[in-house]
DNA sequence: TAGATTGTTAATCGATTAACAATC
DNA sequence: TAGATTGTTAATCGATTAACAATC
């Protein structure tokens, strides 16, 4: 949001996430300067790469104490515009679903969820968690009204692609998709897969190499 | 398994599943053979990149033809054990845990689901999905007597890393772990976490940064 | 054989580490 | 000031790309 953005390398990017999380558990416990050792220890990467990361784009250290903890988070808060609200709607009440919907997450990157839709017309008119549950119908209208512009795919596999493209055009740009589907779209449209299948595998190969592996570095 | 492995560096290991969902769509799409230069313009990498990783450790190119995707498949399941069966555990029978009891990759992976344990004594008893409840009071004689070796953690934040250290008292080794909590072990145990808020910032950054990015190489 | 595509070596690029001077 | 830890440059390491000879 606010200014020009130097184009980060998406590379760097994507460890941030990992940076967010350790370091707002170091602010839980009140923790208010970090050193890079500290942290790196605790992520179980190399002080220097703290180092080189954080001053490539984050710029909170100080010479002889360390980061501060909070005003980092900030800026990651600021990079990855987590504080701009994103108004959101949940593809599918089924148990996904509903267990998406009170996902405190959501709330803390600024995805706030507005309703669910069903294909179940039955299911139109309920309230889950608060969140009502809208009859597939109004998906057209009620983007467009109401500014949405993030969807969560929890529906079975089959609909998927074909419900995505449809609201891509009514003016959804990010998708949250949980389903093993491809799908590509022309225009700015976003689409994160949350591949639980990947770390199904993993699972299946640590397990199957026990002792082989050393310290693991994605926590 | 079968035979000694090479140490795979842990770098490509974190590739194979991608390839494998890449591998098996082909597949199902009746590819026997695929080019280097196919699959790698399929996925956003190149060419290159997978003649040397599949040269490093999976070996079923030909000249001129390409790759049997089949072939390639078997080995990339072998490699990751994907056929062993482990039988598994779902820790919170809520609506997480109902949704993941019928996620087919489960199978896919070897995981096997055996029962449900929810704190919820009322729920014991309860079949859902055709897997029962178990109250948590069975938990140490269950995993005992039914040999598991895995466990889906999706209950709420505050018991799980109580339960977690439990349940590898009693012999699991294997966790997949929805709830943002460190913890680690001594012996040989394998945590796996799934960072949905990894994706949503992801997603938010996306969003927020149209036509910034070119192509994005994780699907 | 001609055409295609692998296997593999060498060259490039980028990320991680090491080291240390700058500074609070 | 002495101690600590950053900021930053240079050295290392590893992964990706390019190129082409080997081969089906």
């Amino acid at each position: 949001m606010s200014g020009q953005y130097r184009d980060y390398p998406k590379h760097l990017i994507r460890k941030l996430p990992r940076y967010y999380r350790y370091l707002n558990e170091q602010k839980q416990f009140g923790k208010e300067y970090i050193s890079s050792n500290e942290l790196a220890s605790l992520m179980g990467i190399s002080p220097s790469q703290v180092r080189q990361d954080f001053n490539r784009f984050l710029y909170n250290g100080y010479h002889g104490v360390g980061y501060n903890v909070s005003a980092i988070l900030e800026q990651i808060t600021e990079l990855l515009d987590l504080k701009t609200k994103k108004n959101t709607i949940i593809i599918g009440a089924g148990n996904l679903g509903q267990s998406l919907s009170n996902y405190d997450e959501l709330k803390n990157c600024g995805f706030e969820i507005k309703a669910f839709f069903d294909i179940n017309p039955r299911l139109a008119g309920a309230v889950i968690n608060g969140i009502k549950v809208c009859d597939m119908e109004w998906l057209e209208e009620y983007i467009k009204a109401e500014n949405i512009v993030a969807a969560i795919l929890a529906l079975p596999t089959e609909g998927t692609s074909e419900i995505a493209r449809k609201i891509s055009e009514y003016g959804v740009t990010m998708f949250l998709n949980f389903n093993p589907v491809f799908f590509e779209f022309e225009r700015d449209v976003f689409i994160e897969n949350v591949h639980i299948d990947d770390n199904l595998m993993m699972l299946s190969y640590k397990g199957a190499h026990k002792g082989a592996g050393e310290r693991d570095d994605e926590e």
